[in-house]
DNA sequence: CAGTGGTCTAGACCACAGG
DNA sequence: CTGTGGTCTAGACCACTGG
């Protein structure tokens, strides 16, 4: 009867992870420091640091010095939603991948656009509009403006057979971005190009990328009826 | 001119992501090995590598033994979204939380609930539909069944004042989940529940979760029209 | 086989914040 | 002030996998 030695900091976790769905450690409460779970597993502290860190960026611990550590009141699921170029999602299912063109076009957008991406008011922007197809069948509608001042090597592109979606997901470099998900009512041209009724509930991510404080581009897909996104807690 | 020294791997990280951002390191290239980068930056391997590695974790890099380290070829980004309590959802907006249970009742589910929680299609679960309100305006609309079996306490709970959605994620435990979203169009009754048009675009959430080959619970949550979900990349 | 990342260890110092 | 987590270091061994 003596105890299994931890060998590495994802077994450590492991062990954690049972001791907190099991309530040996309930939520609240504070559970022994690094120091002396190293001691019990028989391993180097850093080893216990490595798992705990994890399990605390996954929102399961909460962290703090002189503090300790306890077991998050109220368990925060994070959800990574792997967000990735449209073709890849489509072929990564098997299925056929399509792409047309619907627009492009130099244009002075709405003010809804030039306001969240902090252009002039005045200022020209790109504008291309395109549809992802699975298999023939229309799977997303891709409406973005593209600021040509920063992605200067994105405005003289076609995207007649590569899509923007792509194309500045490769070669427009940004450093962060916001990402919001929303549902919404398709307006009759949205409806016609995506071969649904008109009114039906779509499925929207409206993306905005920025390379230091300048709007790299703007973008709204609104997904075919019946688009869900998955993923595992 | 002398290279300015990285003290930790929050820095050394910084100094890659810059060099990804700025096609220093261009998509698909490999990059230089960790111990030639600890040389480099004058630090340790181990703190190179715990940069690496939390970029690899977050898809900007394609780490293989032997094959060395490589910036991604295609970007994934990975959008985290915080699952909480709705409670706290919304009082951390600073607006007034309110909830009301609908309904609670023993049943047997619907074959799609049955088979998607794996329980015996003739098995009762315990049903509650209740309203969460944000500012005494419909929030989200909760329809949930629970297995008795497994979540033995809540099944004697009366989810009157406190919603099964708090109750569970805090009192029961869990092994994993899964998670997805969509967006659907508001039945005549749940139009009516969140006081919204019939046939409104309704943002949706679905989830189901384990406690090992058990399914404890499975819940969707509708959103009143206009809901986000937002996050940065 | 050999080069790369993955991880462990022991000890050290530091930063933070609770009491 | 002092206990806690956060991180660094140097060296070591292992696991994988490309050539």
């Amino acid at each position: 009867m003596n105890k299994p030695s931890f060998r590495n900091w994802q077994s450590v976790q492991e062990e954690v992870l049972r001791r907190i769905h099991a309530r040996v450690w309930k939520p609240g409460e504070l559970i022994p420091n690094e120091a002396d779970l190293a001691l019990e597993f028989g391993c180097a502290r850093t080893t216990v640091n490595r798992a705990l860190q994890s399990l605390a960026e996954s929102g399961l611990l909460d962290r703090r010095r002189k503090a300790g550590t306890r077991v998050a009141a109220q368990p925060v699921a994070k959800a990574t939603l792997d967000i990735t170029v449209i073709r890849i999602e489509i072929e990564d299912r098997g299925q056929k991948y399509g792409y047309q063109r619907i627009e492009r076009h130099e244009a002075v957008p709405p003010l809804a656009i030039s306001g969240s991406m902090k252009t002039h008011a005045t200022r020209p922007l790109l504008h291309v509009r395109a549809l992802h197809m699975a298999d023939d069948t229309p799977y997303a509608f891709e409406d973005r403006w593209i600021n040509p001042e920063v992605a200067r090597d994105g405005f003289s592109e076609s995207y007649e057979t590569v899509s923007a979606n792509e194309w500045l997901l490769k070669y427009v470099p940004y450093t962060h971005g916001e990402i919001a998900f929303s549902a919404t009512s398709a307006s009759p041209e949205e409806a016609k190009i995506l071969c649904c009724q008109k009114n039906s509930a779509l499925f929207a991510i409206d993306r905005l990328t920025w390379d230091g404080t300048l709007a790299v581009t703007k973008v709204r897909l609104l997904f075919a009826p019946g688009h869900q996104i998955r993923t595992i807690l």
